[in-house]
DNA sequence: TATTGATCATAT
DNA sequence: ATATGATCAATA
């Protein structure tokens, strides 16, 4: 376990050493070994990456490197560098939701600073052999903001209004809103449209891989004048 | 094949 | 129980 970085240069330079070794590699080097399959070890690509870079420890809510306020996202991506996945942001608590504004939210302050790990995940190769891209410490430009900002207002109005069961993963531009439950029975609190509290089955933000995919193209595929 | 809905493991 | 880390599996 790597002691904490101590600026974002040295948690970028960490990143940067790692770019193409293998996650076998790196496990060997954590002492640990890589699982066959990640059907029963899904945040497993995470948690690798979260002790080779110095990640505070555990969840105390805040950001990976509390020191840095950078959060840590692996983006399991295809041949080509596109992310295959959408990115698991945070739990929707209802309560906390309800007559809240973006500039204060969780949500927010979560992808204020992002460094992102492309992590080679095609289903054909295994966890070991796969190999780590190239690191992108992020932050989103105007444009992003305005719209992960709408997408969240727009859920926030409905989780309040009492519509949280309406809610697919077909709402939201760059944002979503799907299940994230350790299975359909689950329930948890929510308010309902008649005022009150109802179980509804727990939810959680997601970012669209369109999204992510986009960043990744901006930042790594034109020039600089583009940005 | 891309997207949405369901699920798995671990730590607190 | 709930938050962390996500990917798997079914659907459109």
């Amino acid at each position: 376990m790597a002691p904490p970085p101590r600026t974002e240069g040295e948690l970028v330079e960490r990143a940067k050493a790692i770019a193409g070794r293998s996650l076998g590699e790196i496990a060997a080097g954590l002492g640990s070994t890589a699982p066959d399959s990640l059907a029963r070890a899904k945040g497993w690509v995470g948690q690798l990456l979260e002790r080779q870079l110095g990640a505070s420890a555990g969840n105390t809510g805040g950001p990976d490197f509390a020191a840095l306020g950078v959060e840590l996202k692996t983006l399991p991506v295809d041949v080509r560098g596109v992310p295959r996945e959408s990115t698991f942001l945070a739990v929707l608590s209802p309560a906390e939701l309800c007559g809240a504004r973006w500039e204060s939210s969780r949500l927010a302050a979560k992808l204020r600073r992002v460094l992102w790990v492309p992590v080679e995940a095609d289903p054909a190769t295994p966890p070991a052999a796969r190999r780590i891209g190239n690191p992108l410490l992020w932050s989103p430009d105007p444009g992003e903001e305005r719209a992960l900002r709408a997408d969240w207002e727009h859920f926030a109005e409905l989780v309040a209004a009492g519509y949280l069961d309406t809610l697919t993963g077909h709402a939201g531009q760059v944002l979503q809103v799907r299940p994230k439950a350790p299975n359909k029975a689950a329930r948890r609190l929510a308010p309902d449209a008649e005022g009150g509290q109802s179980p509804a089955l727990p939810r959680g933000f997601y970012l669209r891989a369109r999204f992510t995919a986009a960043l990744l193209a901006r930042h790594f595929l034109l020039p600089r004048a583009a940005r």
